[in-house]
DNA sequence: TTAATTTTTGTTATAATATAACATAATGTA
DNA sequence: TACATTATGTTATATTATAACAAAAATTAA
C-alpha cells in the first residue's frame, strides 16, 4: 500500500494555513484561524497534524509545541529534522547540512540501539538579534 | 556572582526523586511522589525543575515533556545534550559521544547564527525491542 | 548587624496543550 | 456489493504549564 498523496480537506486546509506561515505556528492558533473554514474543535486540528506530520509535510518543533512546514520534498526529511532557533525572536529556520545530515545519519550509539528518526534543535541568537 | 552550589529543600526533594529513577519522571508523577514530603502544588514542582534544568542537574526531554537526571558534572554538558529514545519501551539514554559532540558544537548555519545550545533526540528501538 | 535585594516558598486560580470515547460519513479495495 | 480503512464531528476530559499575589528565607552590601 503507497502512502496517501491526497490529503483530505480538513488536512489541506491546516496544511494551508501552515505553509503560508514561514514561522511555526501552535494547535489552538491554528485553530483559531480555521473556525472560520468550519474546524471548530482541538481534535479535528491534532488529528490533521498528526497527519501532516506522519507523512513529513510538516514538522513539530519539540521545544516549542508549534509546526512548521516542510520545504524540502523528499519524505526522507520526515524522520530527521534539525532546526535553528533563536531565543530572542523566536525564529526558526530549518536547517539543510548535508554534511551534518550524514554524520548524524551515520552515527552509532555502543547500546546496538538501531535509530530510524532523528531531531535536533539549535538554540542561539539570530543575526538581528546578536 | 557565582553559579549557586546548595539546593533548597524543594530542589533537593526533587532532584533526589529524579535521580533515584533512571528514566525520565513526568511533572505530575514527581508532584504525586513528593506530597508526602509536602509538596502540593504543581508550580513548586515546575519552579524545582527549572531550577535544576537551569543548573545543569537535569535535562528536560522534549519530545516527551519529561526530566531526567544527568549523570555528567560537567556543567557545559547543560547546554549540548544528546539522547537516545526507544519508541517502543520509551527507556532514555543520554548519549556522550565526543565525536558527535564536537561536530556538534563546532556546526555553522549559513544565517550568521549564534549558538549556544543545542538538543539532539535519537529515535528508534533500542535491543530489547529489536 | 541592619537594611536592601534576591531567591525561594506557599497558595489559588487558570491557561495552554493534548487525548479518550463514541457515532457517523467518506473513501478505497477485494 | 461488501468489507475495511480513513476521516469527520462532537462532547468531555486529561495533561502540561504558568499568572498573580503574599510572605518567608537566604544573600549581599552599606
Amino acid at each position: 500500500m503507497q502512502k496517501q498523496e491526497t490529503l483530505s480537506r480538513n488536512q489541506k486546509i491546516i496544511l494551508d494555513l501552515i505553509e503560508k506561515s514561514d514561522q511555526p505556528l501552535k494547535a489552538y492558533s491554528i485553530l483559531f484561524d480555521v473556525k472560520k473554514k468550519g474546524i471548530n474543535a482541538p481534535l479535528q486540528v491534532y488529528r490533521a497534524l498528526d497527519k501532516l506530520v506522519e507523512i513529513g509535510k510538516i514538522h513539530k518543533i519539540e521545544s516549542r509545541n508549534a509546526f512548521i512546514a516542510c520545504k524540502n520534498s523528499k519524505c526522507q526529511i520526515a524522520k530527521a529534522t534539525v532546526f535553528s532557533i533563536c531565543e530572542s525572536c523566536e525564529d526558526v529556520t530549518e536547517i539543510h547540512d548535508h554534511k551534518l545530515s550524514e554524520h548524524l545519519r551515520n552515527f552509532k550509539d555502543n547500546k546496538g540501539m538501531k535509530y530510524n528518526k532523528y531531531n535536533l534543535e539549535f538554540f542561539g541568537l539570530c543575526k538581528k538579534c546578536i
